[in-house]
DNA sequence: AAGTGGTCTAGACCACCGA
DNA sequence: CGGTGGTCTAGACCACTTC
């Protein structure tokens, strides 16, 4: 032995301090219980609170904890898994138990979508928001794009905005037959109406789900879903039935 | 103009700065160009260093700059697509092209793949380490829990760790029949291994995609993939040939 | 050695929540 | 109102890369 250097590289303090912090959670802490004020825990460890501040924003982004403004800090429980397969192919609004119409308006689609719908940047499209609700939680934001050709016959602008409008454009979207979806997933950071939706700070971490809805031979629809990347793990399912309930928790391993 | 209201809540400094450093990134800067160094830019705003790097970090996060240490900072070229989708059902290492085997150990799994698996968590399994390389970068890391139940014609011990032996337990894989997969997504932060692998420090934020693998009635191996969040977008295809090339910039929009 | 980003400090004030 | 987390400052030193 002796060649293995052990610690050339010294350890930040924060990194250690989420190490033993993690591992106080697991032995010593319940989910839902909170922990001590921040500046209390600084204290008690003989750090700076920016250095205390460092560790639990890190556990946080593993979903470990929870901090809201004025309350105090929580231990999270488990992500909840949501699945976002895409081997049911449907129209968006099929399943409504999920996803809750809010509003629908016409706009300018940001000027990535448009060049995924192949429409003019300048063109104003519809665009429905919707929330999607599982476990009594709102973990994700989407906004829906769809340009005029794909819902021809929608009676449309005489509906004043809002939910009831927002309904009506994803019933012409099924109308359609349906040829296909595009999704991919990446790394955001909350805008400040989604960070509202899902009652977090503007900037919070989010995962961005972008899917294209193929039909006609072209892009029928752009869907940009944004999850609350704290308390979510997206699943795609590929076995039928087969799903995992609710996070591997591997709580008190001791 | 005008009419809308000017800011009832007063917008966090860092969250302006973002605001503006990334609309210059879109008119100013080419990719791959250096951005001045923070003690500049900060004093440039007008504010502290800490309030500058935390701009810094958001535009980071949305995989919009890249910072080195020693180096610099310099604006990131468009997130590369990776492909992890699962409809070409495939036992992993079916396209060597993507995966480099690193390694192979026998060793005790995470008690959380250990659950996946329905293996005695104090149980050893064989854990390949592989690493993905898209346009000649790392852009992901990781760690394939096989029980030694799955493949039991394995020739095994004998082999030394190393390369050879990580593909000779996926060459084992192979003969199974794959019955499906199962597949989840989640934020998380790059532990010290995977950290080094992908060239960033440890923390840095990655997707993490967990695949179960299912042959035989049962959970046959485990993936857990890291990868990179600030530079890849992750896209689960489901039309067979369309695919989106790479990223849809919207550079210049002017 | 010089210059970069990464870590850390010890304060201060602000925005928000609940009693 | 008091207590919480969120923002911000003006420093300091460290680790790393490059020359």
């Amino acid at each position: 032995m002796g060649t293995t250097q052990l610690e050339t590289v010294p350890e930040p303090k924060y990194w250690h301090l989420k190490t033993v912090l993690g591992e106080a959670l697991d032995s010593d802490f319940a989910v839902g219980e909170v922990l001590p004020n921040e500046r209390d825990l600084a204290a008690r460890f003989g750090v700076a609170r920016a250095t205390l501040r460092q560790a639990l924003e890190q556990l946080e982004l593993e979903g470990r904890l929870q901090r809201r403004r004025g309350v105090g800090t929580t231990v999270a429980p488990p992500r909840v898994g949501v699945d976002v397969s895409t081997t049911q192919q449907e129209w968006p609004g099929a399943d409504p138990d999920a996803w809750q119409p809010v509003d629908a308006v016409s706009a300018v689609a940001p000027a990535a979508v448009a060049k995924m719908l192949g429409t003019d940047p300048a063109d104003e499209v519809h665009t429905v928001r919707r929330t999607r609700v599982t476990h009594g939680q709102t973990v994700a934001a989407e906004l829906l794009y769809v340009p005029s050709a794909s819902v021809p016959e929608l009676p449309a602008i005489d509906i004043p905005s809002g939910p009831a409008r927002a309904r009506s454009v994803l019933r012409e979207l099924q109308r359609l037959g349906m040829e296909g979806q595009d999704r991919a997933v990446e790394l955001g950071s909350a805008r400040v109406d989604d960070a509202k939706e899902l009652d977090r700070l503007p900037g919070a971490p989010v995962l961005v789900v972008t899917t294209r809805y193929l039909a006609g031979g072209r892009t029928a629809a752009v869907s940009v879903a944004t999850y609350r990347a704290d308390t979510c793990r997206l699943t795609f399912g590929d076995t039928g039935d087969v799903r995992i309930s609710h996070h591997t928790d591997e709580r008190r391993a001791s």
